[in-house]
DNA sequence: TATTGTTATACTCTATAACTATA
DNA sequence: TATAGTTATAGAGTATAACAATA
């Protein structure tokens, strides 16, 4: 009975050991890392998911954007605006529907991602330090499940 | 030759593929659903995170609670505030130092905290629902990794 | 003088609502 | 009238700076 008791209360995952909880921390520290570091291009994480979308050919028009990134349609105006001023966009009216904008990625755009990726990729490598190759590669693949399971890009 | 260069092209991760990337975009949208499920609790997040910080005596003063949360202490003073005014904590004044204040956990601070941890593991269930059994896991055992590798509570 | 907690204030990120141009 | 994009405005979450009490 007593075994009983021990490994039932084993069982029960304090909040902090949650999937939950830890994705929450962990994903505000290392995003916040990744903003830090993001800043010598000029660029915030979202800015840099913006040209991973355009890179990826997800979507071109802006309401489009939104919707797989999952912010307001607003939003998406000022990510654009600032990259539109950087040069890393465009902003094309689309001739058959003159309200639509399509936002193709400029070389500049394309290069200033390619940098945005090498430091996600270094900050990868100190992040995962801790892990062996095996864990980091089936976290890289439960991360990915995970992602295309809760309706973001995979 | 050619397999050389495929496989290299294959090694390169793109950006939404770095840990560094999902784990940000990923804890953004589990911590926004935990946020809403915990609301019906009348708590945030945090002040989740502060009711366990002093469930694992792994702070008292206000000052030490700010630091492991990595919040700043004005912020906790007001997350305090509202955690006392639901009755879930007390601050009581250290007689050997008369600036300090511990706080303390009620027995409804410690239902609030039992409640809001069973939402994190309902949410947990959600969202680990596409992994193998050893995947969720391992998935487990490398973000515990991750939190104490990375200076956060383990 | 240094430290704990508090208050006042301000900033960042992002959404909602109102508006314009086009359909 | 409905839709794409834009502008204006507002709110949540959190930090910084100034302050009070105590050491």
């Amino acid at each position: 009975m007593d075994e009983g008791i021990v490994s039932a209360v084993n069982d029960v995952k304090r909040l902090t050991d949650t999937a939950a909880f830890r994705l929450g921390t962990l994903g505000t520290l290392i995003a916040d890392r990744f903003a830090e570091r993001l800043a010598v291009l000029e660029l915030k994480p979202k800015h840099a998911g913006l040209l991973a979308v355009l890179d990826a050919g997800l979507a071109s028009s802006q309401l489009d954007v939104a919707k797989i990134m999952r912010v307001a349609p607003s939003f998406v105006v000022s990510l654009a605006d600032h990259l539109e001023g950087m040069g890393a966009l465009r902003r094309v009216r689309d001739p058959a529907d003159r309200r639509r904008q399509a936002l193709t990625l400029t070389d500049k755009g394309g290069k200033l991602l390619a940098e945005a990726t090498v430091i996600a990729r270094a900050l990868d490598a100190e992040v995962l330090e801790g892990l062996t190759p095996q864990e980091a590669e089936v976290l890289g693949r439960a991360l990915r499940r995970l992602a295309v399971a809760n309706g973001l890009p995979g």
